[in-house]
DNA sequence: GCGACAG
DNA sequence: ATCTTGTCGC
């Protein structure tokens, strides 16, 4: 699978919907398995045109970068509640061009397939690279559950009817819990597993969080500096 | 018709 | 996501 064969990004929200259900059976929801390199990625806006994409690569055992890239492009799609991957989805993959390393899996500051089409930006990305994803939402989208205990470490599934879509994990005593769902190559319980093994000290995963720490200097030196 | 709605 | 100061709590 080459992102190249999928389709384009610059279409309408109506054809957008209709691409997620052409891709949605193409998602594969096996265990993860040997993971060394954890990758995250985060986009910021700082004005209505421009979008910045950071993805920072952690060695897992160590937890410590092994390399990090940030990138600028101006953006085009609208913010769409479900289609969040024909916004941010261009200047990720722009990012992940100037990556030299090759993570094992990649987690999205998203939902996977906790999402209305089972595509959420991290289902849709994880085939564009044909690689293992992971969804980490700091809210919800999709699907149907009751609130973790407010104990470190618990979580509760995430339904969508009877069958599970990811799962909704307590990281931070005190803070609102994350919505974690595998993305692509991935499944539940492996997605929850790295999911906390990457939360440290923090409510958010470090490979997440220092995304996302990266794109908001970037953001306020300016599309420049 | 009404409420929900990742970033 | 973004605009923003002080402020409550561990």
């Amino acid at each position: 699978m080459n992102y190249r064969n999928l389709h384009a990004w610059d279409v309408s929200a109506t054809r957008a919907v209709e691409i997620q259900k052409e891709l949605r059976s193409l998602i594969e929801l096996t265990p993860l398995t040997d993971v060394e390199l954890v990758a995250g990625a985060d986009l910021a806006f700082p004005d209505a045109k421009h979008g910045v994409a950071a993805i920072v690569v952690l060695n897992i055992s160590t937890m410590r970068v092994v390399e990090q890239v940030i990138v600028h492009e101006t953006v085009n799609f609208p913010y769409v509640p479900g289609l969040l991957a024909f916004r941010e989805g261009p200047v990720f993959l722009k990012a992940w061009q100037q990556l030299r390393v090759l993570p094992d899996v990649v987690m999205f500051d998203g939902q996977g397939i906790a999402h209305p089409r089972r595509l959420g930006i991290a289902s849709h990305m994880g085939l564009f690279l044909d690689l293992p994803t992971i969804g980490v939402a700091k809210s919800h989208l999709y699907g149907s559950f009751i609130e973790p205990p407010n104990v470190q470490g618990s979580y509760t599934f995430l339904y969508d009817n009877n069958e599970v879509i990811g799962a909704v994990v307590r990281t931070k005593v005190g803070n609102k819990p994350l919505f974690v769902s595998p993305g692509h190559k991935c499944d539940v319980l492996s997605a929850l597993k790295l999911t906390l093994r990457c939360c440290t000290k923090h409510r958010l995963p470090e490979p997440t969080r220092l995304a996302h720490e990266l794109t908001q200097k970037y953001k306020h030196v300016g599309l420049f500096g």
